[in-house]
DNA sequence: AATTTCACCAACCGCCACTAA
DNA sequence: GTTAGTGGCGGTTGGTGAAAT
């Protein structure tokens, strides 16, 4: 498959944007919606952009249902055990993250939560306690249970989420005018959000008593099973 | 006060999936 | 069936400010 490369025109701007370049940016889109992406910048006059990275900056920063600043609790925790479920699938855990981006939570996971989990003796990809972690012997056999959970989890879960891509395709090709195009989860039953080993790790921190809701269950769910 | 190191995060890059011609 | 165009995703980089020396 050839593709042309997006940004290596000359001329075009890259780096950091200014406070103009947001203005006209949001103007143009305010207007006209954001619909092709790569015709944008030729629209545009004065902004030497590509369309790749007028997308990024309207994603990432400048879409108005953006919530920015520091992470709650509650989504440490809701990034932790999507993470162990559905691993580096920055977008499918953004989804449940109500108005955080993909690209915001992943700098949170890089920069801070792998670091946490690393010190505390967790693998932050399997989520398991590192070999020869000082992990309790006790605990051991929980965390193995939880592991081979989370593993059969995150099976269930891609499967999931691929059933629901396929759905919602299929279902805005059918009826892409009649019916709204919002995606509905269904329900996977989960363990005890405590399982995984790693979420304890919040506790001592905060020094608060966590309300471990599950953080799925911050999902419209509905009833039906159709897959 | 100057310099170095570290941490954070916005933005870029390359790839993939999908679609239209 | 093939090719080219587009949007989106995840990995990575580089600029910047804060902290440490």
């Amino acid at each position: 498959m050839g593709r042309s490369p997006c940004c290596d025109k000359v001329g075009l701007k890259k780096g950091p944007w200014t406070p103009e370049e947001d203005e006209k940016l949001l103007a143009h889109i305010e207007e006209h919606g954001h619909g092709s992406w790569r015709a944008l910048p030729s629209k545009l006059a004065g902004l030497q952009r590509c369309g790749k990275s007028c997308r990024l900056r309207w994603t990432n920063y400048l879409r108005p249902d953006i919530k920015r600043g520091k992470f709650s609790l509650q989504e440490e925790q809701t990034i932790i055990q999507l993470h162990a479920l559905l691993g580096n699938r920055w977008s499918a855990i953004a989804t449940h993250l109500s108005r955080r981006t993909d690209n915001e939570i992943k700098n949170y996971w890089n920069t801070h939560l792998k670091k946490r989990l690393a010190k505390m003796g967790i693998d932050p990809v399997t989520h398991k306690a590192a070999s020869g972690a000082p992990v309790g012997t006790a605990d051991d056999v929980r965390s193995a249970k939880a592991a081979a959970s989370l593993s059969h989890m995150a099976q269930w879960e891609s499967a999931r989420l691929e059933a629901e891509g396929r759905l919602a395709r299929e279902s805005t090709m059918r009826t892409a005018a009649s019916t709204p195009t919002s995606i509905t989860l269904h329900p996977i039953n989960l363990p005890e959000p405590t399982t995984s080993p790693c979420l304890g790790m919040l506790q001592p921190w905060q020094g608060a008593k966590l309300d471990l809701e599950s953080p799925t269950s911050t999902l419209t769910f509905i009833g039906n099973n159709n897959s």
